[in-house]
DNA sequence: TTTCATGTGCTAAATAATTAGCATATCCGG
DNA sequence: CCGGATATGCTAATTATTTAGCACATGAAA
């Protein structure tokens, strides 16, 4: 399964961003959630068609359907920040980082920061 | 201006992801970097559009047009960061951070970790 | 039961994106 | 000077996306 998330359309990256952020939801949260959202028919019929192409999943839940991305969170956000470290950073997950921890919301908590520092160490141990 | 990476149909994101990643493109170029590359003639037709909507620029080089992005590296890099980190992490820079050091491609070297270790040292306390 | 609110699937139409092709300009080597 | 290779601008047509609307199902409240 190729993780290349520039294979959606505009609409459809949308709504995938939406699923991912909230994990499920039904086509009235999409709608809820799109700033800019067109109808609420519109919202299904794309979710039917990212049905069809196996990027979502629905449940039947108390006779709603509640739609979920196939991929896991932790795969697609793999495959999102690749493409991110290779189009600004040109592979480098170090400057990748960086630009992370000083851009303006970063807002790390001593104890995140500690948590970091020990993983980095770990990293750094393991010869990775 | 709106960071909103969500604006771009499809080729138009594949268009400008290779602009930021070389900083600088001609047509040919552009076409040579994408792998499901559609003719020459589609690329221009492309790079006008964004012109035209002022999301890229170009210089006059000897007698061909080299096309650049109109943000820079950093502002774009920092609003696809934080989508990613707004979309597959619920804000949290942390997460995003620790997720990136796992990603299979870190290959963090010594020397980085212990910039990174640096720089978190020196985000802890600023109280950021 | 009837009605209303809220679902669904499907289809056709409007809109946007994507593309190829033509007319033309420029530079370079023979 | 005259091709050929490589540019650009533009236009029109194809293709994909996005949309609204209709027909119908279901559950809850009057």
């Amino acid at each position: 399964m190729k993780g290349n998330e520039s294979q959606y359309s505009r609409r459809e990256r949308q709504i995938m961003d939406v699923l991912h952020a909230r994990a499920r939801a039904t086509a009235a949260e999409v709608q809820a959630a799109l700033p800019d959202a067109p109808s609420y028919s519109a919202i299904r019929a794309l979710l039917r068609i990212l049905e069809a192409k196996g990027h979502v999943k629905h449940r039947e839940e108390a006779g709603r359907y509640v739609y979920l991305p196939c991929a896991s969170r932790e795969s697609a956000s793999r495959s999102a920040l690749q493409r991110v470290v290779a189009t600004f950073f040109q592979g480098s997950v170090k400057d990748a980082m960086a630009a992370l921890l000083e851009s303006g919301d970063a807002k790390l908590s001593a104890a995140e920061a500690d948590q970091l520092q020990t993983l980095i160490q770990k990293a750094k141990q393991e010869g990775r």
